[in-house]
DNA sequence: ATGAGTGCAAAGGCTTTGCATTAGG
DNA sequence: CCTAATGCAAAGCCTTTGCACTCAT
């Protein structure tokens, strides 16, 4: 989806919610869609013009109540954040275990569709309800090899 | 793996780098092999007789630095815990969004192959050297419904 | 005017660290 | 003996909250 489209989409479903399409939160929605894959609270910070900490913590909160941002977990302490996948497209993640940076792929639609198949059994079979599957390949990136 | 191969190859694993297996380490890893699925500290605590905290976190760094015990990242905030799979076996996680409960399950082996394949062709593609796959159901559980 | 959005500072909650004490090799 | 392990309390760090102010409808 363009960027054009994107903020469309965005604005779209913050009003229907009766929610604000707030300059900051178009900001923290370009830097995301920029950036191509998750960034920090911090990383958005110093992309954007110095926006207080506090209101992008809140801001995220909004976006990601109404599926618009997903908050990723990657090596444990301090949380990503990136563009749904449904303004994105449903990717996954090679997950640096030593620094933590993060990088989208997507892999073939015939193996996703395995996958889920196998997932949706599995589910089911210990009563939970599927919401959507999170595989992630975790490694050294080429800079802490 | 039966508990006491477990103890047994933990020891040796600790003694190896020099470490000891002390009653907390002994403890710790008891508790895990029984709950079966991933623990925060305070679940370990619990099931232990009153661990210092700061003791367990000490004593969990060491067990994951010699692959004893893996941190598993749930939805979000705190961490939790369980044995290495080379130790319980591979595996992955049906994860409640809601209250972050986990439970372990298995995948058929041909899916795991399959993913591994694809897998490892991406990660070679972007540089990265892979370590493991993780391959989460992210989902509501039972009592979360 | 009226509620939402923003900034700054303070408070929270999980995790880590300092330091004195105890125990194991 | 000497280093590792343990407990308690204090410090850290990311995240959340309180409160006053500004902005948009």
């Amino acid at each position: 989806m363009a960027l054009i489209e994107i903020h469309t989409e965005v604005e779209e479903r913050l009003h229907q919610h009766h929610q604000r399409y707030s300059p900051q939160r178009r900001e923290i929605v370009n830097v995301l869609a920029k950036a191509g894959h998750p960034l920090t609270i911090q990383d958005i910070r110093k992309r954007s013009n110095g926006l207080a900490q506090s209101s992008v913590y809140r801001n995220l909160v909004v976006l990601e109540e109404f599926d618009i941002v997903v908050k990723v977990v990657t090596n444990g302490e301090i949380g990503r954040y990136e563009l749904a996948e449904d303004l994105t497209g449903h990717h996954h993640h090679l997950i640096c275990s030593n620094c933590g940076v993060v990088r989208d792929v997507v892999v073939p639609h015939a193996l996703e569709s395995d996958i889920d198949r196998v997932l949706a059994t599995i589910a089911r079979r210990e009563g939970f309800s599927l919401d959507h599957h999170r595989l992630d390949v975790i490694g050294k990136c080429a800079k802490c090899r």
